[in-house]
DNA sequence: CGAGGCCTTGACCGCGGTCAATGCCCGTGG
DNA sequence: CCACGGGCATTGACCGCGGTCAAGGCCTCG
């Protein structure tokens, strides 16, 4: 499948594979098509898929006394993944949404962790993934404990400024930490 | 070497070992011991070391803006590693100290990392480990975001009491992401 | 044109921060 | 053995960041 390069591709600048690996992967791998604010994955469901972004947007959120709180934007060629749930394969109360019109690679996880028994170096791939995913978190722990929200802001508009131009503040503000009320006075006063 | 009994004991219980990757790996471990307040490992080091504490007390910290920071806290039958350095092999912002006299197991990592390729039980127990890492730091996460430091405090007292009676409370309090000041205050209007 | 979503702005408040003084415990040396 | 000094915890005074509540402007879309 030709659609399915740029994930390929992805996943080997990480680790090479082996093509009988590739062609294993990509067996149980489809493309499924998204439409703006359509759920991809639904608050309560246990996590048993891994999304990669072709094309679009997407994010997690969840609910946090009845309102909605933003963990992570995904753009092209990122991963997607409710880990909390999949790795402790208990329901997440957690959602993932398209927030844009939105092509994406769906890898079923149970297929997925059969074949690390006969691909060494899918397993080893992944063990990588997941270090990094790790060290990321590690990192937005730090900022977010110790960094104030302006700095944070900055932060975020410097490592990611295609944010801003295609996610509605709102989605922005809680996924720093605060409200959409403080994220726009900070803006406000950068002017 | 009957002294690593409680460490090959805690890996087995999340994945099974063979035999000979239990042996191989002892060969490659070591027993070290620390006096109080010791540095097991200091910043600006590039890790290249696993901990498991056998006895005693391990935390990592690191400073910002001059004060000291607690990341993380490691009692018995925990591990205890910089994974941020480990995992980009990049000198560590952070170290690693023994808050009581303490006996560890070290684990170098080039040679564990070495052992993957001809034991791969032990390369899935590692990923498994990894995971478990991740999900927690997503955990605390959520927590440090949305909890107050009262609610924050709360939990960590009913999931680690053991804390309270060995750990002076500044370090408690910077790993709650506050000062030790407002900690005082939360304990004082508990009573 | 009206309705609703999104963003901004003002008024107000409380959590947790800083600075500084005080109390307490403990190890060390006269 | 006591005196002193230093580290840790507590407490008070004060303040600022970011929260809530509410009103108002501006889009877009039916």
């Amino acid at each position: 499948m030709n659609a399915l390069l740029p994930f390929i591709k992805y996943l080997s600048s990480l680790h090479p594979l082996s093509k009988e690996a590739q062609e294993q992967l990509i067996d149980w791998c489809s493309i499924k098509t998204f439409r703006k604010n359509e759920e991809i994955q639904t608050i309560g469901a246990t996590c048993k898929t891994i999304y990669f972004i072709l094309s679009g947007i997407g994010r997690i959120y969840y609910l946090k006394d009845g309102v909605e709180v933003t963990e992570y934007f995904a753009f092209p060629n990122d991963l997607i993944v409710r880990a909390e749930s999949l790795f402790t394969q208990t329901p997440s109360r957690k959602a993932i949404q398209a927030l844009e019109d939105s092509q994406v690679v769906a890898i079923p996880a149970d297929p997925l962790f059969q074949l690390f028994d006969s691909h060494r170096d899918l397993e080893r791939l992944f063990r990588i993934l997941v270090q990094q995913s790790y060290v990321d978190t590690l990192h937005r722990l730090e900022n977010i404990q110790f960094l104030t929200a302006e700095e944070r802001y900055i932060k975020l508009m410097e490592e990611k400024p295609e944010l801003i131009q295609h996610i509605p503040l709102k989605h922005i503000a809680s996924f720093l930490g605060i409200t959409q009320v403080s994220l726009s006075r900070i803006r406000g006063q950068k002017r």
